[in-house]
DNA sequence: TAACAAAGTTAGATAAAGATAATTTAATGG
DNA sequence: CCATTAAATTATCTTTATCTAACTTTGTTA
């Protein structure tokens, strides 16, 4: 079963929360993804028909199984795409982090695992440096824009 | 002023049939986009509102020079993406094209930049080569998943 | 233990992006 | 030049995802 990107992002924040705090509340998820609460609780319906969470009413959220099982695949994908943005490009954190909670939720499969090895082939086969990329970068031997 | 992935999509359609067809119509729109004439004319009249394209009642779809401005820097992330996910990290063309019609939308201007001058360096400053990683990848040095 | 605050829930509104059905306009061939 | 067809348009509906406002439950503490 395939979720949507807001679908996803809930899981994915239920499973973050968890790693964090013990037991998860509709409140955390809600300052976590900035909605409101009636949204944190539609959306844990929902994840709910799919057998991904269980949300007792007026208490806490917990990821089944298979919830726990698609929100790591979820976040595996977020590292992933963070490592390369943030290591290989050297893109800053901050814009990293946006860029890689969007798009975590669209790369195929196949694009996902082309990039995993890429950047182990990169690091551990070619003389590739990050460093030495950086000041090539800032040195403006790539002109702007 | 910035677009709705839903509405670049339309914007970026227009500019990319311009280029092989003299004239742009609403079927047309519709076909490459695989929506329905109503759904087009509708965001017609929004990137209208915006000043990006002029649409005679049931007549042509043409590009102002603002339109045509913005269109062309989706359609170059467009194909800075899909040289990335081709000739970098050898993923198929169907997937990659899939891949970058969304990504184009949500990436950074700096995460571009970066991207864009990354694939620069590794071709003019180290020894990378993507047959060899090709090969790497295929002879499974690389474990599945 | 009563009441008050915080958290959770429900109901209903809104906006975006798509669809279908019905209507209108334009283009064309007999 | 009219009739037919193709395309465009309008009106309206649906779904998804958010919100606000009003109400309910829970937990804490005076």
């Amino acid at each position: 079963m395939k979720l949507s990107k807001s679908m996803e992002d809930y899981l994915e924040a239920v499973y973050v929360i968890a790693k964090n705090k013990k037991v998860v509340r509709v409140k955390d998820v809600g300052a976590f993804l900035k909605v409101r609460n009636p949204s944190v609780i539609k959306a844990m319906r929902g994840l709910e028909e799919n057998g991904l969470v269980r949300h007792e009413h007026y208490g806490y959220i917990e990821l089944t199984s298979g919830g726990t099982e698609y929100a790591r695949n979820i976040y595996d994908r977020h590292v992933l795409i963070m490592n390369f943005f943030t290591r290989i490009l050297k893109v800053p954190m901050t814009i990293a982090e946006e860029d890689a909670c969007i798009i975590e939720h669209y790369l195929h499969k196949v694009t996902m695992s082309r990039l995993r090895h890429f950047m182990k082939y990169i690091v551990e086969e070619t003389d590739f440096s990050s460093d030495r990329f950086d000041r090539y970068y800032e040195e403006g031997a790539a002109e702007p824009q």
